[in-house]
RNA sequence: GCCAAAUUAGUUCAGUGGUAGAACAAGGCACUCGUAAUGCUUAGAUGUAAGUUCGAUUCUUACAUUUGGCACCA
């Protein structure tokens, strides 16, 4: 998808449209006032304070109507810089302007502002030359957005839009949104039959159906397979607890509003579990353990339930019912470069394999100046952040750095993925932390004999595997690989009267390789049954008539492609085992 | 949770203040077919609850769910 932002001149144009959005949104509601118009990778938006009044998206075409007519104009956009005290006096009368000059320092900024025929908006620019560059644009989307960003103000309206230099590339971007919701997972996920919802379960509750498992079961065997590899252990542990588990470890206190209420029975009291840190702390502890044992790395495909806000829910990316991949390592402070490191390597061993190249890595840093929020001990802080850049260095990989992002007990690394619709989510992350087994008093024995406090590494490499799902079938556009596919192969006889038998010799041979195989004996055309097993995105369909039956050999057709091949069905047999082994 | 919008058959979509229409899917019958839709036929729907009205799927309100954003995302 194109970045706007990224672009320099279509940053202008995007900007110089947010104005002209702005005036043309004044001439209809002349109380309008103003808030911020910024670029954004996606095009440009303007929050609007408009009273009482409600601008719908049914009225999104009368606005632009407008536009058009201002643009046709054709006025100049002329800067003007003043003093803060110009600046000031020119928009007593807007409490929003007011409030960004007040908060500007004439120091160190250059206060200005654009006028364009009966409009002026306080801007640092740069602009377009006049409004008659801005013709190709398209109004989005509506929708309500909180003052300076915090549910506690009031709440504008916030406009989207988007702009370019020629017709043709705006309805090039406009043909491509469209093809994005065609990939968007809710939409495969019902095409493909891999999950639903229902009112009577609950919303936010996903239920997989048997497709849907059957990608869900192969994920989950890779990744132990993979985690086993590297010496983890794992673990099952209840998806409830009681209360005190979650006092014990902070999470009561400080995440009480997202966890479902407490139940009480028989005088306890136990939550769903948000989390699996609190259970794993419990599995350490449950022995003693030397600094020749660690490190401990305790792995869990673990159900949690969160009590997401109805308005987060999407799909099975954002749900209140998920699962882990979870995993806690408990180790020494020296160790904690080499499991980070290896960590880091198993996401991107496993994004290799995947074929999964749309991704980024964030650092997430305390910020130093914000005491409240993070755990205090400015060496320990250090230590581990310059333990992370060194390990992403040395590996070569590049991550953006954001401060105040981190989890208040320690720094961490996400990887980044766009969504088919909506912000950008968290896949894999990797958090250090010097909190948690302190509260529990988890100790090893050291060289010496003392006890020594580990430090844990919380990691997901799928995060939650319903999320990690969502994200797949939009990668794939539901055409997943073959070692994933609920159906892997699709048999077809040319003749029922004549090749049943053999269809079912070939299935029979194929399922005893342990390969999801279907055998489809409709009274249906040939044409018709290719048909559908191209929509259903089915990697392989056989076709068998006589040639294959009379020289023992199966005509095979590979999803998205024309041309068919004819091999002996061993040969066969043994290709689909090495693809599958291969994670083709 | 907040600001909006949407909700019609299993699915995708029409439509109307007075008997709700189609396509695909499903069932039945015929066709017996070599790589993207054979023909005919049958059954199937207005999210829930109130209100306005002679009459509501259509208008109003509430609720539920979904969608687009905002906020949130340990």
């Amino acid at each position: 998808m194109l970045n706007i932002k990224e672009n320099e001149d279509l940053s202008k144009l995007n900007h110089s449209c947010a104005h002209l959005l702005a005036q043309a949104v004044k001439h209809l509601y002349p109380h309008a006032k103003f808030w911020v118009g910024p670029v954004i990778e996606e095009g440009f938006y303007y929050d609007i304070d408009l009273g009482e009044d409600v601008i719908k998206e049914e009225d999104l075409p009368k606005i632009e109507k407008e536009m058009k007519k201002i643009s046709k104009d054709g006025k100049r956009i002329v800067r003007h810089e003043l003093t803060k005290e110009e600046a000031l006096e020119m928009f007593k009368d807007d409490k929003y302007k007011l409030d960004l000059i007040s908060r500007m320092d004439e120091n160190e900024v250059v206060i200005s502002c654009y006028t364009q025929g009966d409009f002026t908006d306080l801007c640092r620019g740069p602009h377009v030359d006049t409004v008659k560059e801005l013709k190709y644009f398209k109004l989005l989307k509506v929708s309500g957005a909180y003052w300076k960003a915090d549910s506690n103000n009031k709440m504008l309206q916030r406009i989207y839009g988007i702009c370019f230099r020629s017709e043709e590339d705006l309805n090039n971007h406009l043909k491509e949104l469209e093809d994005q919701k065609n990939r968007d997972h809710r939409k495969i996920g019902k095409e493909l039959d891999i999950f639903f919802m229902n009112d009577l379960v609950g919303k936010g509750l996903p239920m997989y159906l048997p497709n849907g498992y059957i990608i869900w079961e192969q994920l989950e065997n890779y990744i132990k397979m993979k985690e086993r590899k590297l010496g983890y252990q794992h673990v099952l542990t209840p998806p409830l607890g009681n209360v005190e588990l979650y006092k014990t470890s902070g999470h009561w206190e400080h995440y009480q509003e997202n966890m479902f209420p407490k139940m009480e029975v028989e005088g306890e009291e136990f939550v769903l579990r948000p989390m699996n840190c609190p259970h794993h702390m419990m599995i350490y502890a449950n022995s003693i353990h030397s600094y020749r044992d660690l490190p401990i790395r305790i792995g869990e495909i673990a159900r949690d339930c969160r009590f997401e806000a109805s308005g987060a829910l999407k799909g099975i990316e954002r749900t209140r019912s998920f699962c882990q991949n979870d995993a806690h390592l408990f180790v020494t402070p020296e160790q904690i470069e080499s499991e980070f490191s290896s960590v880091v390597n198993l996401i991107l061993e496993s994004y290799r394999e995947l074929n999964i190249t749309n991704y980024h890595f964030e650092l997430s840093l305390r910020d130093p100046e914000d005491k409240v929020k993070y755990h205090k001990d400015d060496k320990m802080w250090d230590m581990a952040e310059d333990t992370l850049r060194r390990v992403l260095n040395n590996l070569g990989i590049s991550y953006v750095e954001k401060i105040g992002e981190a989890a208040f007990y320690g720094p961490k690394l996400d990887v980044q993925v766009k969504p088919a619709v909506g912000n950008e989510i968290t896949i894999s992350t990797c958090q250090l932390d010097f909190c948690l087994p302190a509260k529990f008093n988890l100790t090893y024995v050291d060289k010496d004999g003392s006890k020594k406090t580990p430090v844990v590494l919380h990691r997901a490499v799928f995060g939650s595997i319903d999320r990690f799902i969502a994200y797949y079938l939009e990668e794939t556009k539901g055409a997943l690989p073959l070692w994933l596919s609920p159906v892997q192969i699709n048999i077809i006889p040319v003749n029922n009267d004549y090749h049943l038998d053999y269809a079912n010799e070939i299935l029979n041979k194929l399922r005893e390789n342990d390969i999801r195989t279907e055998l489809d004996m409709r009274e249906e055309k040939l044409g018709y049954k290719i048909r559908e097993a191209q929509t259903r995105k089915i990697p392989y369909t056989l076709v068998l008539g006589n040639n294959e039956r009379d020289n023992n050999t199966v005509t095979y057709r590979k999803y998205g492609e024309e041309s068919t091949t004819t091999i002996e069905t061993d040969k066969f047999i043994e290709m689909i085992n090495n693809q599958i082994k291969e994670y083709k």
